[in-house]
DNA sequence: CGCCCCATGTAAGACGTTACATGATTGA
DNA sequence: TCAATCATGTAACGTCTTACATGGGGCG
């Protein structure tokens, strides 16, 4: 029914590892738990709940699968229109709200990427991310040299860690490139 | 009232702030939407409830200001009580599970703990946080060789991008430690 | 037969977001 | 006097967490 509404970033997860591979709620459960997503939540009272909201949302469709012997299990798809909205939260440029809070929705767009939108879109994913750190972190810096001198220690290098993590990222954003621009190809 | 719930990070960045100084909460609103502390909100639907719960658990106690001439304002201190929440909070053991939901919280505790468990303990929290990266970091290493060849760039450079970061924050940590003990002294 | 894993869900409660609401004071 | 800022809150809404509930199937 509604589609226009706002999906939170456990549903672009769901999204994008059913683009992957059909799967059924318990599958993309034991993703989350098993492998290295382990930032989404891998509880029943999350998968469930957002999977249905996504279905309503004709983002996905489910279809119930029961044979003997088996049991019963819904796998579940991604719709055209779950496609378009997937695509678009990928490529949409990075902004430094973005980053502020964390890279770690870039990174998950970013991972999918290749699969949803091709390389050369990945590529200028990266791209908006280089610019949008090199600014961050040149004002991270200012503010850096304009702390109090009287902070404490403990104060000040926290600090730090947050400059030195966005320059970290900075640098493995341009390896990225280099890495890709290497080997162009891939789908548009 | 009731003390023994589980805080919530903000309740945590509230406290250690009033902690280095009584304020408002609008004061406290400032803070998080002027300085880098900008991952947590600056919306007063979050901190003027947050501020209400301390107060019930009596961890900060609120006073009214009113003079002539001056806006009605209600200015908030921790207790006794309240710094023995935070004093735990701070000092307790750097876990796995808290690293890999990101380093956020860590960084607000150690940002802290010089000024309310002082340099030794603050010392101990970076040599906490050193053991568990170390395991950390050596386990997505071996995770990542064992990534099926086949997988598209963009999800391997992904997954590079999470192991980078843990160990740039390992850097830095060993970085603050002979930054810190090479100046030891400060309080308990 | 009993236990554990598969597989799906629901219910209660806590928290944050967005938006709205209020009123006093400062400055143009 | 009008707008902006100071300062405090509330209400509705959505989402996540934790815990509970249910049943079939494989295995010892």
């Amino acid at each position: 029914m509604s589609s226009p509404k706002q999906i939170p970033a456990l549903g672009y997860a769901l999204l994008g590892l059913l683009h992957g591979k059909p799967a059924s709620g318990y599958d993309l459960r034991k993703v989350f738990s098993s492998t290295s997503m382990k930032s989404y939540s891998d509880s029943p009272g999350a998968i469930y709940p957002a999977l249905g909201r996504l279905q309503k949302q004709e983002l996905i469709r489910g279809t119930i699968e029961e044979g003997a012997g088996m049991r019963r299990r819904q796998v579940f798809r991604v719709t055209a229109k779950g496609l378009a909205e997937l695509k678009k939260w990928i490529a949409r440029p990075v902004t430094r709200d973005e980053i502020v809070r964390g890279p770690q929705e870039f990174i998950l767009r970013f991972a999918f990427s290749e699969m949803v939108v091709g390389s050369a879109a990945a590529i200028e994913l990266l791209h908006s991310l280089e610019g949008v750190l090199q600014e961050y972190v040149t004002s991270l810096n200012e503010e850096l040299k304009a702390l109090p001198a009287m902070m404490p220690a403990s104060g000040r290098l926290a600090f730090e860690c947050g400059v030195r993590g966005n320059q970290s990222l900075l640098e493995w954003t341009r390896n990225a490139l280099t890495t890709y621009e290497g080997k162009k190809g891939g789908r548009s």
